[in-house]
RNA sequence: GGUGGCAUGGCCGAGUGGUUAGGCAGCGGUCUGCAAAACCGUUUACUCCAGUUCAAAUCUGGAUGCCACCUCCA
């Protein structure tokens, strides 16, 4: 099994080679905390959160670095239209706005079940770092100071347009960029802004200011992960100009390969158009939460292949829901029997039931290593899911049986960071009071009293309780 | 204008030069007192036109349509 991944750089798939292997080292772009954390986030962190444990599944030791831009021009805008009426500082206002929205981001992802990065290093903890790469593009001809800011300058840099797959004249010719006299073409682009009086800012060379977005993910990606690392990810829409900048400027600092793999994930679409904060057409984790589970959101995005794009409906969500439901009805039954036998299987019955289930893990491998197909490796555990159940049907399933069709099912979608919540199925609506009527329905059933069972199975339902009869006896089941 | 990408059954969505993706929904059936779940079945799915091939939805060319990037954006 080999792990194949698609290149932005060379725009197709490639082997999986590491620089050092068994380490990794990846970086992906952060967000820059201002504003609700939304759906396209969800996705692109989802992703990468994947790619990440994949990896470590596949043996890999994983550096994972995502930065958090807690300095930028959004930042500092949406500080002013707050600060103007209350006469507040704003340097003060920027600090709890990112504080504000990076805490709701960590909220979240952490129901998403997206794992922690090993660092996340925030823009203004390395300006020192990032004046220093500064000075060295202008001492190199690079980059050179105009007014207060400083630029670097595309003209001198060979390479430019290699990720994005285009031509410095085509950029030009399609330019919509502003004239800004201070420039000395059009492409080049901020190392470092100027500050004007009452921002945030920070001293150099060339007078007080702040780093410009590109230059603090590659001198931060640069510092942490070296000066030439394995993965590079984030949103398509990076692609140009920011990834590009990141690495006209990283090689034209050291000279060396800035990053092997990029890694770009696709958009979330509403109603086949772009999700967008200017088309004012996006939708925030939270509220989605409020209709559906963190998991069945997850589950929702690994349904489509990470580079696609997807598009966001209630329709759809509501089908992943059932989709998760099955999993975790799958597991609840399992639960349920493993409660109710004790039976013990001989032991050339499950290295035969373990071999069978093997074939499916295979398979999923074989999905996951073409470039993380987790649509692909999703069919094989409804697939698994499935020759189980026809399994159980057949009878005559053991415990041992049981726990391994368990632990199988729980392993794979765990690689995903699919965890199946069960709890719910056995809630804390189990009252006293449930019991009794649960007894009580028993016993009007074994008297063939139908009339009343029913009715106390409407009772039930009122409470909130749902209940299934198998041949294992009644069970309860919440109200999804 | 430049560049890149996509077109699969009612909906969503993988995939391979010839063999069942999967999920959701519907319909029929089995099981069940009923219900639910589960299981079984579900009528030529691959935008169009050429070409390559014994064989193409899968490769090539063209057409049409849609989308994205070139501006802050995951």
């Amino acid at each position: 099994m080999v792990l194949r991944l698609f290149n932005t750089l060379s725009g197709e798939k490639e082997i999986f080679f590491p620089l050092n292997p068994p380490q990794v080292k990846m970086y992906v772009c952060g967000i820059t905390p201002y504003d609700a954390t939304h759906l396209g986030h969800g996705r692109a962190y989802v992703t990468f959160d994947v790619v990440r444990r994949y990896l470590k599944f596949s043996g890999f030791q994983v550096t994972y670095v995502q930065n958090l831009t807690d300095i930028d021009d959004k930042i500092i805008k949406k500080s002013e239209i707050n600060t103007k009426s209350e006469n507040q500082n704003i340097k003060q206002k920027c600090r709890e706005i990112v504080e504000k929205y990076t805490t709701e981001y960590f909220e979240v992802m952490d129901q998403l079940n997206v794992l922690r990065a090993d660092q996340y290093p925030k823009a203004t903890e390395m300006i020192p770092d990032m004046i220093k790469v500064i000075q060295r593009l202008i001492e190199r001809g690079c980059a050179y100071v105009a007014g207060n800011d400083v630029y670097f300058s595309v003209a001198s840099f060979a390479d430019y347009g290699k990720l994005s797959k285009r031509k410095k004249k085509d950029l030009l010719a399609g330019a919509r960029m502003g004239i800004n006299e201070s420039k000395k073409d059009p492409l080049d682009f901020a190392l470092w802004k100027g500050a004007k009086p009452g921002e945030p800012s920070w001293s150099a060379p060339w007078g007080e200011g702040r780093p410009g977005w590109h230059i603090e993910c590659s001198t931060m990606s640069n510092k942490l992960l070296g000066e030439t690392f394995d993965i590079h990810g984030g949103g398509r829409d990076l692609i140009f100009p920011h990834h590009e900048n990141e690495i006209a400027q990283a090689q034209a600092y050291n000279g060396k390969l800035f990053v092997k793999y990029w890694l770009h994930n696709g958009f979330v679409n509403i109603n086949q158009q772009k999700m967008s904060k200017s088309l004012g057409n996006f939708f925030t984790l939270k509220d989605i939460f409020r209709k559906f589970a963190p998991l069945v959101v997850r589950l929702f995005l690994l349904l489509t292949h990470y580079r696609s794009p997807i598009n966001y409906s209630d329709q759809e969500l509501a089908s992943a829901k059932e989709a998760y439901n099955r999993l975790v009805r799958f597991i609840a039954d399992l639960d349920f029997r493993l409660q109710k036998t004790n039976d013990s299987a001989p032991q050339i019955e499950l290295v035969g039931l373990q071999d069978e289930l093997l074939e499916f893990k295979n398979k999923f491998i074989t999905a996951m290593d073409d470039d993380f197909n987790t649509a692909g490796a999703l069919a094989e555990i409804f697939n698994l899911v499935h020759y189980c159940r026809k399994k159980m049907e057949a009878g005559e399933i053991e415990r041992e049986c049981l726990i391994v069709m368990k632990q199988t099912v729980e392993h794979l979608c765990g690689i995903l960071g699919l965890m199946i919540k069960t709890e719910a199925a056995v809630s804390d609506k189990i009252t006293p009071e449930v019991e009794r009527l649960i007894a009580e329905r028993e016993i009007a059933r074994k008297a063939k009293n139908f009339q009343q069972a029913d009715e106390i199975r409407q009772k039930l339902t009122l409470m909130g309780v749902i209940i299934e009869d198998t041949p294992q006896g009644t069970r309860r089941l919440k109200n999804a």
